[in-house]
DNA sequence: CATTTGGTGGGGAAAAGTGGGTAATTAGTC
DNA sequence: GACTAATTACCCACTTTTCCCCACCAAATG
């Protein structure tokens, strides 16, 4: 389970810490403490799946029909990459990646269950106004 | 059930105590002693849920319409952090929801049934203001 | 008035994050 | 194919934050 939100920062280098919380939730249940970080493909962010989660989305989407199946292809599976975090949990981002999320310095990670997402801060914060200001008079009924 | 108003103070680690008595609900009726604490969508507060109820939301939002979910996610879920008080029923409020509630020193607790909110002193009162207004000329029939 | 319970402050140990240095690998060029 | 340059991986060290425990004070209880 990814769960909670952590601002770490990119180095000189381009290496970013994953939070610790997820390191570990690599590492339990199950998980063999790989992660495989891909573009999102419809939000300016990059998605990291355990490796469970990653055939799934495999899975799901080799039985698309023949064109969609394509464009996810090239623009999910071919620039994911797999990384097992260094001894200081820390991960390389390929150039493409490091772009598609416009990453900087401040980077922002957020657990959504499964897996969890990687933003540039600056990214996220306008993305959750736009969720607050969608949801300010939405009244939930439990 | 959690009822009641109480207000404690954060100290300078950003530390505040739960009351003992929403403590005290967390650990009977067949709760586990844990809470998660979220964004309200559209107050500026934050709700805690015991286990049980937090898992009717999450239902609630998985249920619901793609992009209304998608905000939901990026507002609620995804910022929710997971507590079992320390020994002294404290707990270390990440900053995201800090910020949402505007939290300065002075903490209050709100019992509200099946779960509680967690505002910032000033903001409260300012909130029971306009809801004492808005009822003045409100005759209540039973 | 004594005792218990709840809240608050602080210290110390551990963990997480960050920066930098060096070795190893890769790539590029002659 | 060998040499050089650049990139990447690995390791060490420092700083900051977080977590856990102890101790005190104040209020409530009997």
């Amino acid at each position: 389970m990814f769960q909670g939100e952590f601002s770490n920062n990119m180095d000189e280098k381009g290496r970013v810490s994953i939070p610790a919380a997820f390191r570990d939730s690599l590492n339990n249940f199950h998980a063999d403490g790989k992660i495989i970080i891909t573009r999102s493909h419809n939000t300016p962010c990059l998605i990291a799946y355990p490796t469970r989660e990653w055939k799934r989305l495999q899975a799901v989407i080799k039985d698309m029909p023949a064109e969609l199946k394509r464009h996810f292809i090239r623009v999910v599976i071919t620039p994911s990459q797999e990384f097992a975090p260094d001894r200081q949990g820390r991960v390389l981002l390929a150039g493409v990646l490091r772009e598609h999320a416009a990453l900087s310095r401040s980077v922002h990670f957020a657990g959504t269950g499964e897996t969890f997402e990687i933003w540039d801060k600056a990214s996220w914060d306008k993305q959750l106004e736009i969720g607050l200001a969608a949801l300010k008079d939405f009244e939930l009924d439990m």
